[in-house]
DNA sequence: GTTCTTCTATGAACTACTTCACACAACGGC
DNA sequence: GCCGTTGTGTGAAGTAGTTCATAGAAGAAC
């Protein structure tokens, strides 16, 4: 119990609540395990639950017409998906499966969610300042995606990763960088480009010596120096 | 006061309210007048009021780093701007224009919003769930933008432009067609691109028969093609 | 250890956009 | 009526991305 509850004061979408009421949201929910690769739940499906991520990450993607995937979003623990189902009972926009071996999420349902809301008025004003966040975010993301081209774009979500996933932080033999675990191909498809393009530009980064390139990482030696490029 | 009333009811943000909690809201706003192109709020502005549009229009637009604008989106009567500040209490993330001769907005202080909430959770809940679409919405403008060529962004749009701004829609003389009051280069900026390739996509749609062009208008005379390619 | 798969690297040809330059048409102000 | 401004139409040259092809290196599977 109590692991949930630690769990759950670490969701953005559910930080700004007072402690009573996080508990009580906790105790209602499940932990749920997959299997590396496992699917969570697929865009159309009706969408009756919110999952928070406990241990793993999740890759949030989504279906262009021509069949090509995009990878939305990559979650770490404490970061949760779902939100929008619970909320205003619609399909899921996109699918979720699960990305490291092992994934496990503490499963809320919609039903438990919103009867534990309607008896909380202060809930419900704390998490309409948190989807305004939200909604300024990906408001942000669109102005990027219009506005700026690719090197600009990959410095900026290189910085991205770096800060909401502290856990996969892990200090360079000798230098000091932060390394993020992400293949090539999954940075492309969070950027809305080719995966050859990212290569490419990550090389000019490295020849820079911005970042360091290994097989399923990327070590951002000078965050400075990607900063004033983003 | 009845035109405040019959206003807000139309507002998405708020139509899911019961009445007289729309009328409390009502009462609360006041008209503000703007001529045409005036400022109504500039991009980093603190935050404290929500536009209803009563009469008239309002382009929000937001500045890239290379200072081109982008218009964000057009709005009409009924329409609303200001949502996230009301909510979270950030500064502006865009400006906003009166677009037409005149424009009346109503006006709710986020003092005032913030006090008649915390009076009915039913109306929380009800914006949760606005907010919601809102973000789902949003996250397909971002995967559009990721994913389309601009010949199907710009079919999409030109429909979404229809089904929104029923106000603008004129039935063409002859012929039955939807005419949008937008010139091209408003459109360029809503779709990310030049303008000069707007106008080729135009051209193309015009020569298939989709549209008809004017001097600051666009006529919709084959939806069915359209969304077939959208 | 050998093989299979995944990931990185790179070049060549192609395409969808861009910017720039310009012509011209429609409307508003006086 | 004329003139300045705003909007549309179009072509030429440039560029940032694309796809396709191919190669090698690092792990995982057995």
């Amino acid at each position: 119990m109590n692991e949930r509850e630690d769990l759950i004061r670490d969701v953005p979408l559910l930080a700004r609540l007072p402690e009573p009421d996080l508990r009580a949201l906790a105790s209602q929910g499940h932990i749920h395990s997959y299997r590396m690769g496992a699917v969570i739940f697929s865009e159309g499906d009706p969408g009756e639950s919110l999952h928070i991520v406990v241990e793993g990450g999740i890759r949030i993607t989504v279906l262009s017409g021509a069949g090509v995937e995009a990878t939305v979003a990559l979650l770490g623990p404490g970061e949760f998906v779902g939100h929008l189902a619970l909320l205003d009972g619609r399909p899921r926009s996109a699918s979720a499966l699960a990305a490291a071996q092992p994934t496990r999420t503490l499963v809320v349902t919609r039903e438990d969610f919103l009867g534990w809301l309607a008896e909380r008025p202060q809930a419900a004003f704390a998490l309409l300042e948190t989807l305004s966040l939200l909604l300024r975010s990906t408001d942000e993301a669109l102005a990027d995606l219009a506005f700026l081209d690719l090197p600009h774009r990959l410095a900026k979500r290189l910085l991205n990763l770096a800060a909401a996933h502290p856990e996969v932080q892990v200090r360079d033999h000798g230098s000091d960088g932060v390394r993020l675990r992400i293949t090539q191909a999954e940075l492309a498809s969070m950027l809305g480009v080719s995966r050859e393009s990212v290569n490419k530009q990550l090389n000019v980064l490295a020849h820079q010596g911005s970042v360091r390139l290994g097989r399923g990482n990327v070590t951002l030696l000078d965050p400075e120096a990607l900063r004033s490029l983003a």
